[in-house]
RNA sequence: CGCGGGAUGGAGCAGUCUGGAAGCUCGUCGGGCUCAUAACCCGAAGGUCAUAGGUUCAAAUCCUAUUCCCGCAA
């Protein structure tokens, strides 16, 4: 088919470029417009944009996809369908509408569950133990439209928000392809979400990460995986960001204090919590980079005793 | 030119301000003790102190340039 593609991050390029191997043709990505990035503020191209341009595909920007310069632009390319993943932008109805088999949407939860920004890391700091993708027929509400297919993808004991992010990004993509080719041929009802109530997975910000010590250690634990590894879950050791990339929660206990370092050992050291016990296992200091717990105790010398605080 | 931290045996750090013998906690190898050990004791190997210049009797340390890594902010 002929498909306008609308993406943005790395979770998008997956399905772009499954779908340009699986014959269709791409004649415009939309993608958010380039801004500065990272540490000497380059100007920087959106990962799709990257990909499009690899491919050569025209590229397309607008600030506001709703403004009607834009919608009329779309409309020059006489597209069949319109695929969106990850666009971060609200489409207005007149898009919606434009092509024949409308937008599809590719969801990484399985609707109605999740729906929202963030919906893997959600996942797994929510201790979900299987998730995966849904497509859509795209309507005004935000991630309200009617399922076509879905993929279940089983979240594990050790899963992180980067690693599960790999995984739907790449069960998404075939979900597309095989969403396509359904559409086309004509063999999919759409199906209602219903309007049970359900929380929107809302968009994740660094202080999101700021580890409260009164929550239990399984949540902690839970937390410091989905954050992982954007934006990372973080605590403070006599006033320096502490960021803690890996834990596992110990049977021991104590009645120290949430926070406290109640021991020290080889290659982990155990922090008190609102309940139970958290062992950590790979850590970052600023300027640093993530090291295993134990070559951090090995140069710092961490003393029992000393609490980790929110500031 | 957004702000800032860093580069020292295999790992993590100290030493740099106030130039003058390479240090600490581990790891590795050998030996010892032990029923045994990730524990303890003894010993050993291993570093052009990121790179290139400069100052000096002397540079990890001071000056200049370069490369790479990272935190914040966006």
């Amino acid at each position: 088919m002929k498909v306008i593609f609308m993406g943005t991050p790395d979770f998008s390029v997956g399905t772009l470029e499954a779908l340009i191997a699986a014959g269709h043709e791409i004649c415009l990505v939309v993608t958010q417009p380039d801004k500065p990035k990272g540490r000497g503020k380059e100007m920087q191209y959106t990962p799709v944009k990257q990909a499009a341009v690899a491919h050569g595909i025209p590229v397309y920007q607008p600030i506001k996809i709703r403004e009607a310069a834009c919608i009329q632009e779309l409309r020059k390319y006489d597209a069949d369908i319109m695929v969106v993943i990850a666009f971060g932008q609200i489409l207005p109805k007149e898009i919606l509408d434009m092509t024949p088999y409308g937008c599809v949407n590719v969801h990484a939860s399985l609707l109605p569950k999740y729906r929202g920004a963030a919906p893997i890391q959600w996942s797994i700091i929510d201790g979900e133990t299987e998730t995966g993708v849904t497509t859509m027929q795209m309507d005004v509400g935000l991630d309200t439209g009617d399922m076509l297919l879905k993929s279940v993808v089983p979240i594990e004991k050790i899963e992180t928000g980067e690693s599960l992010h790999d995984k739907l990004a790449a069960a998404g993509a075939k979900l597309c392809v095989e969403t396509l080719a359904a559409l086309q041929a004509g063999t999919v009802t759409p199906q209602k979400q219903g309007e049970m109530t359900t929380e929107y997975a809302r968009m994740l910000d660094k202080k999101l990460g700021n580890i409260n010590w009164t929550r239990s250690a399984a949540e902690i634990e839970r937390l410091v995986r989905g954050l992982n590894s954007w934006p990372s879950a973080y605590t403070h050791m006599d006033g320096k960001v502490m960021k803690i990339w890996q834990a596992d929660v110990a049977d021991s206990t104590s009645d120290a204090v949430p926070g406290t370092v109640i021991s020290v050992n080889k290659n982990d050291f155990a922090v008190q919590t609102g309940d139970g016990v958290l062992l950590v296992k790979q850590l970052q200091m600023p300027g640093k980079k993530r090291m295993d717990a134990g070559a951090f105790l090995r140069g710092y010398q961490l003393a029992e005793g000393i609490i980790l605080r929110e500031s």
